[in-house]
Formats: C-alpha cells, structure tokens, sequence
DNA sequence: GGCACCCACGATAGGATGCA
DNA sequence: TGCATCCTATCGTGGGTGCC
C-alpha cells in the first residue's frame, strides 16, 4: 500500500484511516531525502501531482453521486436503497415508463422517436364517388414543417376530411385524412407518400447539419435539464 | 509530454446481522 | 449484550487512454 496524506494538513475526515505502522514522510525514505538536491524536487513534484490527482479523483465520485441522488429522487421508493440496488431500480423504472409510452402511443396519436412516414388507404371510410387517404408524419418539430407540408400536399388532387396533430418532447405527429375521386387513388398513394418523404428528408437533412455529433472527451458538460 | 478523465484495487470505517 | 462477520461507501493511488 502506498497511501500518504494527500493535503498539507492533516485530513480530520479521514485521519483515522491512516495507518500507525507507515514511516512519515510516506514515500520519502530516509537515503533518498536530500535536502535542496533535485530528489527533494522530484518528490515535491509527485507530491503536488498526487493532491491534484486524489482531488480530481474526489471530484469525480461526487459528479458520480450527485448523479446518482438525482436517480434516487426520480425513482419512487428509492430513497434507502445502496447503489447497486438503485441502479437496478432504475433500469425496471425505465423499462416501465416505455412499455406504458408505447402502451399510450398505440391508443393515441403519439410521436415516437423514428421519423416514419405512412400512406395507406381506408377501405372501411371509402364514400359513394371519393376514396379515403389516410396518411401519417412523424418527425422532429421544425417551424417551417407546415408550410413545407402544405406545398407538399398543393397541386396533389386531395381534400383534407380531417387533420390530427400531436407533439411531445420537441417530436410531432400529422395524421391527415384526405379523400380523392375513386380511380385516382393508385397514383395519389405513391405521389402523396413520395411528397411526404420529400418533407421527412428536408428536416432530416436541416437536423444533421445543426448537430455537432463529435464532441471530445474534454467537453462532457452536465445537460441543462440536469441541473434542475 | 502534459493534462484530464476513467477504472480497478486495497485499505478503512461504520452500519447491519447473526449468534453464543 | 458483546462479539464476529458481512456489506457498503469512501478514500487515495497506480495505471491506462485520448486529446491538445
């Protein structure tokens, strides 16, 4: 065990954990402490590194359970649990919250987290001379994703019968369903799904271009929502 | 090469538990 | 009740790795 004290004065947290049988100074032995010599330098110098070191190495684990606080206070009934326990805690909590958002999305017009887009027609909403479109969107949320979806839809042979729109966490899903002259169905479903992915593509295209995906080891920094 | 970070390890303290 | 044992958390440290 190589273990000295890693302050200039005396830790009165941890005193008790140093050992009584170890020589003081710790790493210094008696032949190679000279006094002004370079040795006394090399060792001033590993003494600074290892503060800097066990200091660095403190401020780490405390990231680590500040982290591991914020779990415990979102995780229900978490609060006297040791770590390892926590972190399984969480894993189920997760495992919980998405089988109930995919229970909920299957119920409701949810966005999920793929962009999709859907065409399909409704054989059961068909009228007497006009075929129901049902066609679906899902995408990241932009400002300009309805003006781009209007042009898409213009100069299409289609009439808007109803139109759903749902956001949650910056995604958005449009469900329209539309309605076309019996006979003109078959080009309208590959024109209109074409038209829509032409959508899809553009804020893709936009979204990656804003991203900076690499990010150095040297720029972790704590998300903003993590901090509230 | 220096720095920052991560991971693993051994040492230690202190609480929980079982047992005589 | 006191003691032994186990478990968990914390600490300092060595060493590896990636980045500048």
């Amino acid at each position: 065990m190589a273990k000295f004290f890693s302050s200039g004065s005396l830790q009165e947290t941890h005193m008790s954990h140093w050992p009584m049988v170890l020589p003081w100074p710790p790493h210094v032995s008696t032949s190679s402490c000279q006094v002004g010599g370079s040795e006394t330098s090399k060792e001033a110098k590993a003494l600074i590194s290892s503060q800097s070191h066990s200091q660095a190495e403190k401020r780490r684990r405390e990231r680590i359970n500040t982290h591991l606080s914020t779990l415990r206070r979102l995780v229900p009934s978490a609060t006297k649990l040791d770590k390892a326990t926590l972190l399984g805690r969480v894993i189920d909590h997760v495992k919980e919250l998405k089988r109930k958002a995919l229970e909920i999305g299957n119920s409701f017009t949810v966005p999920t987290e793929m962009d999709d887009v859907t065409v399909e027609c409704d054989r059961n909403g068909a009228l007497k001379d006009r075929f129901i479109i049902r066609a679906s969107l899902c995408c990241d949320d932009r400002p300009e994703l309805y003006t781009d979806l209007i042009q898409a839809l213009h100069g299409l042979k289609l009439r808007t019968v109803r139109a759903d729109m749902a956001t949650l966490g910056g995604r958005v899903k449009n469900v329209l369903i539309l309605s076309t002259k019996v006979g003109e169905e078959g080009a309208c479903l590959s024109t209109l799904k074409d038209s829509l992915k032409e959508v899809l593509g553009r804020i893709v295209f936009t979204d990656v271009s804003s991203q900076n995906t690499n990010l150095s080891k040297r720029q972790r920094t704590m998300p903003s929502f993590w901090s509230n």
